[in-house]
DNA sequence: TCAACTTCTTGATGCGCATCAAGAGTTTTG
DNA sequence: CAAAACTCTTGATGCGCATCAAGAAGTTGA
């Protein structure tokens, strides 16, 4: 989400991470683990302490597509968490041993309703995740693989020492034969 | 949004299309119209009573994708609604004249939290927005050119009586005449 | 520590789709 | 009502990218 910080105030972020830091339940998970797998109902949201991990979908050819990476720092569920009843469409995967705390948002929604007297929840972040599916939808539609590429690499520079080429040449777009011989052409030149 | 309403209580969206018909103001928009033009700042929303448009944004490459249609009994707006402050990220254009009823933002939001104490807008119709969002980039990302002409086809049965083939070409990610060559061999066959 | 696996690159091949072009049919408009 | 503009189809051509393949380098694990 830190593509996205800028949308919600900067202390509501502080906030939610605080609270899950010290109420939520640390847990360690290792490389390939799911936090959340397509179909699941979990309403966990979690904070990614230390790690990496990253959005998935089969497509309906078997192949898998990569539709997010998220960092320490950031935070991981399934969308949309407020929606407790929904069923998750994407999988949720490790992509490093990674340390993170889980929190439900039954929990959050509780949390903020004891202290402000109404879910602030809500309003601070759903907007910005609405907003968040809204780019990226807008990206995949509209970009081409070298725009996302660089859209990626500008979010985290240093995607190349977390994230391995097919990973992301599955979020670009291209199999990673494509990306390899992107990056020897013309990629790096720029 | 006709597609998402199965996620919002039934009575909330006649009670938002109520306030809109009766307060809205009545306006007509002519064929090729524009509702909203990208980078517009404006939080009107609005009805649309008779008619279609067609969401849509320039790609780099100057050429223009069609992201979604929306038809009588449904809404347009600069999304996010909600967050007024936000530019458009999208052109809203008039496929056909159109007769829709007009409603800001920020005044739907003073009737909520007169009639309830607060306002119900927000946990009601952003998360229904964002699932929208998040299924329209999974599709993107996840869906080939036959699967969004066969889903399309499935929300709007009558697609083709409303909107010309170079449209829905983009709307599904192929030229027009990739389209009608896929129709012409195996697309009326199934 | 060695075998098995993964990652990345490079080459060869072929298909799918964009592009360019042309023409028939339809709609719009002055 | 005629000219202009748009819509859809069909054909020819060529490029881009997926696919298949193979090999080098690095990583993992019994």
């Amino acid at each position: 989400m830190s593509d996205l910080e800028i949308y919600a105030r900067k202390s509501d972020w502080d906030e939610l991470k605080q609270l899950v830091l010290r109420h939520g339940e640390r847990v360690c998970v290792r490389k390939n683990d799911y936090f959340v797998q397509c179909g699941d109902a979990s309403d966990r949201i979690a904070y990614i302490k230390r790690g990496a991990f990253k959005y998935t979908r089969t497509r309906t050819d078997g192949k898998e597509r990569i539709l997010s990476f998220m960092f320490e720092g950031e935070f991981i569920a399934n969308y949309i968490p407020s929606r407790n009843e929904s069923m998750a469409l994407m999988n949720v995967q490790a992509l490093e041993d990674s340390v993170i705390y889980v929190f439900p948002v039954s929990r959050y929604r509780q949390f903020f309703e004891k202290k402000i007297g109404r879910s602030v929840y809500v309003p601070q972040f759903t907007e910005v995740i609405a907003f968040g599916f809204l780019q990226k939808m807008l990206s995949w539609a509209c970009d081409t693989p070298e725009e996302r590429y660089f859209s990626l690499k500008e979010r985290v520079p240093d995607i190349f020492n977390r994230v391995n080429l097919k990973d992301i040449a599955s979020y670009i777009g291209v199999t990673p034969e494509t990306l390899s011989r992107m990056r020897t052409s013309y990629l790096n030149k720029i």
